[in-house]
DNA sequence: TGACTTAATTCGCGCCGTGATCTAAGATGA
DNA sequence: TCATCTTAGATCACGGCGCGAATTAAGTCA
């Protein structure tokens, strides 16, 4: 009904073109100017135009000829890799890793602080994503004055708003304002987003998401969460908590969850849910890592193991039918560890099961694929924050 | 990642600020110019540019002075409620009925076909809509060329293609290009979607929505829908048919659902499901009329009664929970006919029930409320979505 | 070497939004 | 009554913009 700020001035107008034609350049590899004509929509006068902006910043920079048979060789072009870094950063249970990437997403340095069980302080942990900045640049010998910014991917839920607030119930954080305790150690510009989002963020700009517009990254792992691309873009809400999918109802009055409700879908399929039922179902676990123990359950072939994946395909189909009948998307990426440990296995089973609890219309639109990149890929994730500002 | 088609020449810039001016004024009720200023965050000389664009073409008119102490006075400008009719039309399980509105969505004529039981077929539907538009027209003295366009309103689920298809189980339907049967008997602009999804838009620009960038309209009666809003659109997914909520599953392999699959949330807060399970838990139903049924059963204080009552607002808050964890909104409105009886006696259960699914953060966040448009909204919001494109 | 082909740039035009300036239209007060 | 003040709205000049047409650049080919 009433749509946001759009563009104004004719400035804003070439702002957005560039925008548009730097991420032709970006996601495009290397093009001529004749091929963004066509890609972009623009005339070839304003491409022109618009490119020698780009190469005049040092942002793109010409990338061979392409010779052709009777005519003027086309110039290719593309995004200049060193003339932007980002940082990504990716606190996690155990550790904070920092990451140095170029524009290609090239990994250029790294600096990696283990953390001790329960020695979670945000004091301690803002120190260490500090340290790892100025390791980073160190390392690499790229001047902040080349730095994009650092993405940065944590736990819990992050509440955007003037300033990013985070919640996460396995850190001990609540409201702690991570942004605004590193503004005093660094001025580089800051994107801070739940990891679990981060992390789907990167399977969509260079995993199985690539080029699609409507798709959601389904991610299951010790916690189960989703990122939800509409139209090209991240949903996140009123206060950038969407996506919390982990925490949806799929049995009323169900399995208890770590979140105090009862049934959610994360009691289910999370690593701990399926463990814990397949305990219950009298399985013997032999050891405390959790990765482990599920890869071990799923080669099990005993009845009770069987039984627990069996319903675990159901449950999860469940959920990503759900989500299916919601969004009408147009891919699921299904990752995270254990998705993808599930995944590889029984990825058949898992569509058939999603199709059973999906309307046959939107089904048939979509497709359900295994992630491609690690688990690792919360830093890549968070980096890309930092890219998709500068691309606009 | 990549954005869709943006603002690209100096023209649409111009269209862009023509359609924020306009549907300031739309929503804004009247106002002058100066207020336009601040309200658009355009410059004065543009709205004066804009503005006087928008009298020539007769969009909008004058609307008296507002006196000032000591200055010129200020000219009120508001749209011109004659300038331009939307049709909307809903059909329904019993009847098609077609409405002409005016601008400001005054009703100025109505046409009403009963349609018999199990006669839906898509041509006698067809018919009746173009003769209710030649009728409407004829009775308000309204000209084809002052039409802006005709919102339909069907049941089912709208593929929005190169051509609308409409497949609708109640009906018999199954790929029905409603557009193109409609098409050969008028030239009007035509715009067809789910009339579950039109009577929320509905109470999104007139009733309990308003104002809100992220809401989501939680239709209920005898099937279960929602019509989902993330800043200020409406969300359709690849094909349109997204906001299935109803066919969520919120039990697994719990009741049957009459889409086939198992444990839906329509299966259970459905009118259907409801009067079901009161039956199944020894109720007594007197009547055929589910309508009469539902509120009967509400008014009962029988043990069994109050049983399925509350289990039913435990189904719908989990239901709801699940919206507020996927969506984050900043306003949920409970409607549809079977949702208004519940929500009139049940809103603090149901308020209480959502919180016990959602997680704490989001559901701070949002406000749950009933809808305040009557269940026959449809027509209305049927003509909502003309006028949303007569406003770009 | 000159004709041909194709890529990229340049130019002129019609628009755009904006700040500064100007005009319109009332109130005020002696 | 009439000059003065105040505020709303219109107008103007300017710097930009994207685009189609014309022009220039840079090759191949016979």
């Amino acid at each position: 009904m009433m749509s946001g700020p759009e563009r104004r001035t004719v400035r804003d107008l070439r702002r957005g073109n560039r925008a548009i034609v730097l991420r032709a350049l970006y996601f495009g590899g290397p093009a001529s100017r004749q091929e963004l004509t066509g890609a972009t929509g623009l005339s070839a006068a304003t491409v022109s135009n618009v490119t020698a902006g780009l190469l005049a910043e040092g942002a793109i920079v010409e990338a061979g000829l392409v010779e052709s048979d009777g005519g003027r060789p086309r110039v290719l072009l593309r995004v200049d890799p060193e003339h932007g870094y980002a940082i990504g950063v990716d606190v996690g249970e155990t550790h904070v890793r920092v990451e140095l990437f170029d524009l290609a997403m090239t990994e250029r340095a790294k600096a990696d602080y283990a953390l001790r069980p329960a020695r979670h302080e945000a004091q301690l942990v803002a120190r260490h994503i500090l340290a790892g900045i100025d390791v980073v640049l160190a390392e690499a010998g790229v001047g902040r004055e080349r730095m994009l910014g650092v993405g940065i991917g944590v736990p819990g839920i992050v509440e955007h708003g003037p300033a990013a607030v985070i919640h996460a119930q396995t850190f001990g954080w609540e409201s702690v304002p991570l942004g605004t305790l590193l503004r005093a150690g660094t001025s580089l510009p800051l994107f801070v987003d739940n990891g679990a989002k981060t992390m789907g963020q990167a399977e969509l700009w260079f995993g199985a998401g690539r080029g699609a517009r409507h798709a959601i990254v389904a991610l299951v792992g010790s916690g189960v969460g989703a990122n939800i691309v509409t139209d090209g873009v991240t949903y996140r809400g009123v206060t950038g908590s969407a996506g919390e999918w982990g925490h949806t109802t799929v049995v009323v009055n169900g399995r208890r969850c770590r979140c105090g409700a009862l049934g959610c879908l994360e009691a289910y399929v999370g690593a701990e849910g399926v463990l814990g039922r397949y305990a219950e179902a009298g399985g013997v676990i032999t050891t405390d890592d959790e990765q482990v123990a599920l890869a071990a359950l799923l080669e099990d072939g005993s009845a009770a193991a069987r039984q627990v994946v069996e319903e675990t395909v159901s449950y999860l189909g469940a959920g990503l039918g759900n989500l299916v009948n919601l969004f009408n998307p147009e891919r699921i990426v299904v990752g995270g560890w254990a998705g993808l440990l599930l995944g590889r296995r029984h990825l058949p089973a898992l569509r058939e099961a999603a199709g059973r609890h999906a309307l046959a219309q939107p089904y048939r639109q979509t497709t359900i694929e295994l992630g491609e990149l690690g688990p690792d890929a919360v830093a890549l994730g968070a980096a890309t924050l930092v890219i998709e500002s500068f691309l606009q």
